[in-house]
DNA sequence: GCCGAACTGAAACGTTATACCATTACGGCG
DNA sequence: CGCCGTAATGGTATAACGTTTCAGTTCGGC
């Protein structure tokens, strides 16, 4: 079984953040000329914002900061910049959290899957092809043709978990409790 | 491995649906009494509208639902019972498409992952332990602790692509595709 | 320079969810 | 019974999220 990939820095972890954003950006516009896609400066701002930390970003704390940058945009402007970036699969929708992240793998075909820390909002992009490939199958004896797949997992990373912050002050997207899902009669 | 189960019945498949509905109020009456919680009148008529079909009901429908049977209850109201419905096990949200299904299979333990249609907006729930154990082993190599997880595929049903129907109008729930975009030639 | 397509701006609207506060039902207890 | 604490509800307003619409602008190609 192939082990899952981390993709993209986890939040806190030790990097040069300017390195992602800067890689993100040089593969934006490359991938944008290459495809005859536009990057426009509109285009640009918001996926450099949504790259700004590994956390994810909402809508309208877009709208925000490009106000704070001098730009006055309404909603549909950056929905579709938004748009735009997500057809172009250089950024990730997280349903959860009506959010969104930068892809850490963009060009590279991937099976996603997301780790979102309730505790601190941390979002970690896993290339977990097995759980994936299993999820395809069991779509496929349904006779359910695939289009697209959300995996969202709700947790605590390990990082607030050694900072015992995992008493999860109801934070970001409190939801049902899950079920147990032992892992037992298999 | 052990093959995913069908939890509920698919939308449009043969079977006598007042069956599901009186199944899972039953069920819902019987753990109630058994767990010292109430399940009022606005709750339980929430549940049987949820139940009315095997398509995801959305909040403010249930809410002209509820008018139209003489109750004129406000989106708290509701959102109270959903919450009370989520808690208990009763019923599970869709983030993809935000709406709620009745749950196939409160009690017992299961392992949710949710087939969801494009075209006619059917959800299938399924019991699929073999992906989302894979999905907990990879979180677990993470050091993240699972709290819960939404996995949510979106597609075309059996019924649906035999139907000729998935030309997809853009209907429920257009999301980005899973590869990168192709290159629009032109 | 002209044209069509793509992009942007702005206002209004539609949908989803919560805050706030008052009120009512329920259960234990003196 | 009357009191009180807790849970549940009602109702308005408003926050948060997202779309429609349409007019104007920019860009690339001829």
């Amino acid at each position: 079984m192939s082990a899952a990939r981390i993709l993209g820095a986890p939040a806190g972890a030790r990097h040069d953040h300017r390195h992602c954003v800067g890689q993100a950006l040089a593969e934006a516009e490359r991938a944008c000329r290459q495809q005859g896609l536009r990057l426009t400066p509109i285009r640009r701002q918001v996926l450099e914002l949504i790259w700004q930390d590994h956390q994810p970003v909402k809508a309208y704390d877009l709208i925000d900061a490009l106000r704070d940058r001098g730009l006055r945009t309404g909603p549909p402007t950056v929905y579709r910049a938004l748009d735009f970036l997500l057809q172009a699969g250089f950024i990730h929708r997280l349903d959860t959290v009506n959010a969104f992240v930068g892809c850490g793998a963009h060009g590279r075909p991937h099976a996603g899957m997301f780790l979102i820390c309730r505790a601190c909002g941390a979002v970690l992009e896993l290339d977990a092809p097995s759980p994936i490939r299993l999820i395809g199958v069991e779509a496929d004896r349904m006779g359910f043709e695939l289009v697209t797949q959300a995996v969202e997992i709700l947790g605590h990373c390990s990082r607030c978990r050694a900072a015992g912050k995992a008493v999860d002050a109801r934070g970001p997207a409190a939801r049902e409790p899950t079920r147990p899902v032992d892992p037992e009669p298999a």
